[in-house]
DNA sequence: GTGGTCTAGACCACC
DNA sequence: GTGGTCTAGACCACT
């Protein structure tokens, strides 16, 4: 379900944390499904149950899933909540790419041309 | 000529290496400009002197300074050419987040009006 | 009678013991009045039949309810005692807030400004 | 600096980040101080580094904290801000008591008769 | 068996 | 030296 690349320099459970989160946002799981436990996760990934459960801790640090003790942990939300969420967090970084754009001296005229090229790319 | 924020969680050097690169693109360092020593640049931005080395290094590899043996560290080209890498580097950085949000299961249609909505923000 | 939340983080015998006794605290279960036996409690609550019984345990010691071998459980008091106890462990509960505020720095002049605010909010 | 409590129910990290906290609230420490290194912390109260590291990590969510790698960990803000934020909390804290003093039947006289009693002790 | 906390000891990037 | 990540193995409360 879920596949880690080594390579990545991101941190373990940071490639888990985003990709349950992608997992629910595509709806491939239903709110209040199961997740599977930690010491399962864990195997499947062949990580340490610690590193599983900081990703597991992030995702309900974030809302993504709720956790009941003695039972395990679930989706907490449906697709369109995280879907929306990402598209908030998205605007946000394109903000900040539009900050350093203009430290460079970039002009405003510029920054939308580049942003209407990547439109027109996207209509083909 | 170059501050540092002691609590962006950037590495310092890669805040020199950035604010560098913004001069250079802004004009305001000229092509083959001389730049300060390292031990000198050390001492105004009260740094350790192989962390300014450090980002000279990086600068060296991103082709925005040239090294003389003995003389000292020039800008290499004028503001255009690093402008114009910056803005490819941030093409680049928004068709990550485009990958991304393609991950999530966001249609192309809100990626489009989310573009859209920032071309017209720029706009007022 | 007893709704159990699987979201609420409590564990479920705590969900049990608070909503027995909300339920003789409105005078729903009367004085004397015999409770499901654990068995049946556990079929209609889809429930383990330790968990309700660590539940009835946890009643008995609070002296909610008292148990007569062979023959069952009873809710022991009325309504006013098992309310009036509410209230008491309640005014604790402030207390311990009002000493965490304390601990602060937050000033006896904003806490009871709070207070008071909430005083207005439950008047309208 | 800090006192942990063995007897105190609380996970030991959660008892370092609220005292940490409340130094910060109190104005013990200051705007941009630097906090004991987490390998020091940890030596201080005779934990290990991962446990102190999720107390700071914690810290770090909430924004009490700002972090730099290879330097240390930072105060973020300054005693108004971390103060207004334990008095929000608390006030969420009586509202969810107020509702269980609802569910079990006591009336809104009854709740504003408490908080009323509050507000005479303090003015003693 | 489940999540949550904790210890012990290791490695990495950064300063 | 610093913070951050990871592994290994343990204990506890809850179901």
């Amino acid at each position: 379900m879920i596949h880690l690349d080594l390579r990545d320099p991101r941190p373990m459970y940071e490639q888990v944390v985003s990709q349950m989160e992608m997992l629910v946002a595509r709806g491939v799981l239903a709110a209040d499904e199961k997740l599977p436990s930690v010491r399962q996760m864990a195997i499947e990934l062949s990580l340490n149950p610690n590193t599983v459960q900081k990703a597991y801790s992030e995702l309900l640090n974030k809302g993504v899933i709720y956790s009941v003790r003695g039972r395990g942990n679930f989706v907490s939300g449906d697709c369109t909540a995280v879907r929306q969420a990402k598209l908030e967090e998205i605007k946000q970084q394109i903000y900040k790419l539009r900050q350093q754009a203009h430290e460079f001296g970039i002009t405003v005229k510029q920054w939308n041309e580049l942003l209407q090229s990547l439109i027109e790319e996207g209509k083909l």
